[in-house]
DNA sequence: TCCTACATTGGACAATGTCTAAGTCAAGAA
DNA sequence: TTCTTGACTTAGACATTGTCCAATGTAGGA
């Protein structure tokens, strides 16, 4: 993750506390916070980081492609900081707990012309739901 | 759409006039309103209906199966009425415009044994991002 | 027609996210 | 090193979306 910061300072980020706090607590594999976790587990680190610079700060590394956006639920946004390599995910419905998961398809190449409805299509995202082991034994 | 009004009936649902109405809006293709949405044009109808009534009646069609609820962005849910054809969808990122699409390959068998951690697969959703024709225009 | 359980209403409340004005500070310049 | 400045942060007000509740209304069976 100081890769990370190395790179936005090469592109003019300004290198403040409260990001490198931020940049920390998204740093690892299956990470899926909500804003406010990061915010809560960024106050831990740095007590008087405000809600509003969380907000600031991950939409920039969002707008950065350093950061997805995931909403799996219609219910707060999850930001997933593995966004360099190609991934999709996989819900528990109950709890909400969400794991990176590798598939063994192309969905791209799965959508015929003809439905494409003349968008220029440039993404494509595949949420698989269920129940995780965890709830299934509860 | 008057199917669903009997099948729900059949069901021990009561038949109220917002019910109705609700149900009505929702008739036709690549239809995807927003609850509000729903109930500014039900409100075109039955002017009194109430904005906790929508939500209720939008809750209890999803549970019973005749409504899909997708949220693409984290904003408000969107309502699909298409609920008993197997679909995926197409989203513009600029203006929200929603399209049913059909695919040619199955998702569900892409993910492997592996890559699904102990869970119970139930249910999978594709979700393609691009630009529309009219927004790609301005 | 009457009853009653279920449905509706309006408004308060909750969760998430955005915006603004004022104060603060990182990093280049001297 | 110190200075300067524009970018960054802050607290809190506000916006949007959704949920809940007590009071009232009503669909449909008896």
């Amino acid at each position: 993750m100081s890769d990370l910061l190395e790179r936005l300072r090469g592109r003019g980020w300004r290198l403040t506390a409260q990001r490198r706090v931020v940049a920390e607590v998204l740093d690892g594999d299956h990470v899926h916070y909500t804003a406010d976790e990061v915010h809560a587990r960024a106050s831990e680190r740095l007590p008087e980081i405000s809600r509003a610079t969380v907000y600031n700060t991950l939409g920039e590394l969002v707008l950065l492609g350093e950061v997805l956006e995931v909403s799996t639920d219609g219910r707060a946004k999850r930001y997933d900081p593995n966004a360099h390599h190609d991934h999709h995910h996989l819900v528990c419905s109950q709890c909400g707990t969400i794991r990176d998961v590798h598939i063994e398809s192309d969905p791209m190449s799965a959508l015929p012309e003809p439905e494409r409805f003349g968008f220029e299509v440039s993404e494509v995202s595949v949420t698989y739901r269920g129940t995780c082991p965890n709830c299934a034994r509860a």
